[in-house]
RNA sequence: GCGGGCGUCGCCAAGUGGUUAAGGCAGUGGCUUGUGGCGCCACCAUUCGGGGGUUCAAGUCCCCUCGCUCGCCCCA
């Protein structure tokens, strides 16, 4: 088509998808309400160097996927690929962290500038929760549990919880020494892939997609081992607190992620029902981030929910979810002064809580009466020159033939129909 | 950034080089000058994402380009 388009990777929600969309939102809005947790909505626009402090220089998302432009202040200026930076940047500004631990979430769209595919979208939108303040191995669970209920809520089959330790700055640290030697000793072995990561983040390599890179590292040194005392401590209570609630869970020793402001504990929830994206919720602990952002040192765990995905799961597990409700009340009218009754009538209708359609097409009654029965609406009201001059409308019912019609002034009609309802 | 698949009406979709590009859905008008759901009739792509080329002849073959899509990387 010649004709303008959206640009790449950024989608229109049609109103036969957004009723979808809004059962999801609300229903995540019902199980953070239950959790106590409050609703933060932070800009879309943020300064470069928030996500390039916060997330990592080094990483994919800030170093090649971001929106990034100068504004007329000549400022670097950053349309946001995740929420978390943004929540501590807003939190740490004023100064929540001083009133004790915040249980926050927020939700919105997320700008990464990568290839779309299955799932992924420039766009994207994504729901997410931070509880900051919180230095505990049950809100860890805590924080995983509200995620899991919420996902069950909805009905997303297929769940799958994994977990991880990547330990505290001091374990990564020594792991990736001695993770990189052992990589450079096999070099040969793997993957082109995964021989550029040894510089640049090693521990992304071990969860290379590359099945002959995964059978080598069989023989890798392991996370695990590397943890201190502390961190095993820490992770096994994790796990008991998981047991507790009865949320089933694998561990998984080459979960790593993506953001370098994750430590401890990491988890994603997968869904056997997607495709090459399975990952539907990620996470983890980021003890570091809060001091790291220039504000007091605060441990802090979250999540974020990609609602694309969800709503890929959702569509194809119900079918489509029912569309907007037929009008209660659908209004025919052919005229002038007809059309204005009609135009009376809806308003009244409306005011009084219905939902009220009106036919502006002025076309035949015929057409308009067809129209109306595929609105799926009960009732018609139907107004012409006869009505308009005596200041009433014909109330018909649509589904069923035995009702006589009936002759009523609008007020009188709307009073009929709230009746009925 | 790198691979694979695809691109014919708003949607689905025939069409395998030969004169006027099926059909279905939706839409519009009518049969029915003010009463629907069924039915019937008519209308609805001078054009096959765009641009070049090959050919007497191209939606059908070739090249380029744009777009969509799936996957890699990465991530939710």
């Amino acid at each position: 088509m010649a004709s303008l388009q959206s640009l790449r990777g950024m989608v229109d929600l049609l109103p036969e998808h957004t009723p979808l969309w809004q059962q999801l939102e609300s229903t995540a809005r019902e199980h953070f309400r239950r959790a106590a947790i409050r609703e933060i909505r932070t800009p879309l626009l943020e300064a470069t160097e928030l996500f390039a402090r916060g997330i990592g220089e080094a990483t994919d998302v800030v170093g090649k996927e971001m929106y990034t432009f100068i504004d007329r202040g000549e400022r670097s200026c950053t349309l946001r690929p995740e929420g978390t930076a943004s929540v501590v940047r807003a939190a740490i500004q004023h100064g929540l962290l001083a009133q004790g631990p915040q249980r926050l979430w927020y939700g919105g769209p997320m700008f990464r500038y990568e290839r779309p595919q299955a799932g992924r979208q420039r766009q994207f939108h994504q729901i997410g929760v931070e509880l900051l303040g919180v230095a505990d191995a049950t809100s860890d669970a805590e924080a995983i549990a509200v995620a899991w209920d919420l996902l069950a809520d909805l009905g997303v089959g297929g769940l799958q919880l994994e977990i991880n330790s990547l330990g505290s700055a001091d374990d990564r640290l020594r792991y990736r020494a001695e993770l990189v030697s052992w990589l450079e000793a096999h070099h040969d072995q793997l993957d082109a892939d995964s021989q550029k990561c040894i510089s640049t983040n090693p521990l992304r390599v071990l969860d290379s997609k590359n099945a002959d890179t995964q059978a080598l590292l069989a023989g890798a040194p392991t996370l695990a081992a590397a943890l201190c005392g502390d961190s095993h401590e820490r992770f096994s209570q994790v796990r008991q607190a998981l047991e507790a609630l009865g949320i089933p869970f694998v561990l998984n020793p080459r979960l790593v992620r993506g953001l370098d402001y994750y430590g401890h504990t990491a988890f994603e929830i997968t869904s056997s029902q997607l495709g090459a994206q399975a990952t539907v919720c990620g996470g983890g602990r980021y003890d570091g981030l809060v001091e790291q952002l220039g504000g007091p040192a605060t441990a802090a765990v979250g999540w974020a929910i990609g609602l694309e995905r969800l709503v890929l799961l959702l569509s194809q597990a119900q079918g489509a979810i029912a569309a907007a409700a037929a009008p209660d009340l659908y209004v025919i009218s052919r005229g002038a002064a007809a059309e204005r009754l009609a135009l009376g009538l809806c308003r009244q209708g409306r005011q009084a809580g219905l939902v009220v359609e009106r036919d502006a097409s002025g076309a035949a009654f015929a057409k308009q009466f067809k129209r109306a029965d595929k609105s799926g609406a009960v009732w018609a009201a139907v107004a012409g020159e006869e009505e308009a001059a005596e200041a009433v409308v014909v109330l018909k019912h649509l589904r069923d033939p035995q009702r006589q019609d009936r002759r009523l002034p609008i007020g009188a009609a709307v009073q009929e129909l709230l009746g009925r309802e």
